[in-house]
DNA sequence: AGGGAAGTGTTATAACATAACGTTTTATTA
DNA sequence: TAATAAAACGTTATGTTATAACACTTCCCT
């Protein structure tokens, strides 16, 4: 793995076109709703889709979102600590979140029963202030 | 929905047995492997086990695991605040956990953007302290 | 130029989940 | 206790999400 620089330099074609597809979504895309949309740039298998979508998690570049089986762009590169999603019900947008506090709260839960952490997933699901207002 | 006990005496032979089936196992089980083991008590539909998990879940006896596509007992029917899992990557073995600090944490963040909260998920991935240490 | 790693394309299939419909059981209350 | 509403159940068919296996290509490094 490159450096930051380096690496954004190196999209490949597959992974510049799901990275288009997901700027222009609003709310998460699945895999096939993806696929579907990329078949008139040449994508013909799901596994085009799945395979580039997780380079670019890899890359962070990109989150899946594992209540929704849904891929979205990450908001910042730059960031370290656990993405807190909230997802809402009722128009499907999705806001990211960075909390130092909570990130931490997790490490200690973790560190307490002696568990290794890896990878942290939080998803709140609930009514957003644009619908919860309207 | 009636009390607490009402509820326990209520369940129905189709909750009995995808209950007994989860407290055998010792990992979160998955919807097909629990068809299986059922059969043989005359289960022979997918969605005769959907239907049953989605009972005991709106029961709170059952969680689902959203990152694994798997269910496993609650650990404890009386708890209000939102459940952490630790999901061991070797294992495969669970943990349920509650943490004060983490609830009202989680209940800041959404707070702040006028975000109604609903239900939370958290879902930790790693190495167990037994598998740890081995 | 040679060799390894990463990326690609394709077919087939596995794994997970729900729609739609009708029947049976249970609980309620007139 | 008969009428009836609500919940649970069973079954077939189908929809949705994800991966296995294999062969080929491109890129990069020495």
């Amino acid at each position: 793995m490159k450096n930051k620089l380096t690496k954004k330099q190196a999209l490949t074609k597959n992974q510049l076109l799901v990275l288009k597809a997901l700027r222009k979504a609003k709310q998460p895309v699945g895999a096939y709703e993806l696929l579907d949309q990329l078949r008139e740039h040449g994508l013909k298998a799901p596994l085009q889709i799945y395979r580039t979508l997780d380079q670019l998690i890899e890359l962070k570049i990109v989150h899946r979102l594992e209540s929704l089986n849904a891929w979205t762009l990450c908001c910042d590169a730059e960031h370290d600590s656990t993405p807190v999603f909230a997802i809402c019900n009722d128009c499907g947008s999705v806001n990211e979140f960075f909390d130092e506090n909570l990130t931490s709260n997790l490490a200690k839960i973790s560190k307490k029963s002696g568990f290794v952490a890896d990878r942290s997933i939080i998803e709140i699901h609930g009514r957003c202030d644009q619908c919860e207002a309207s």
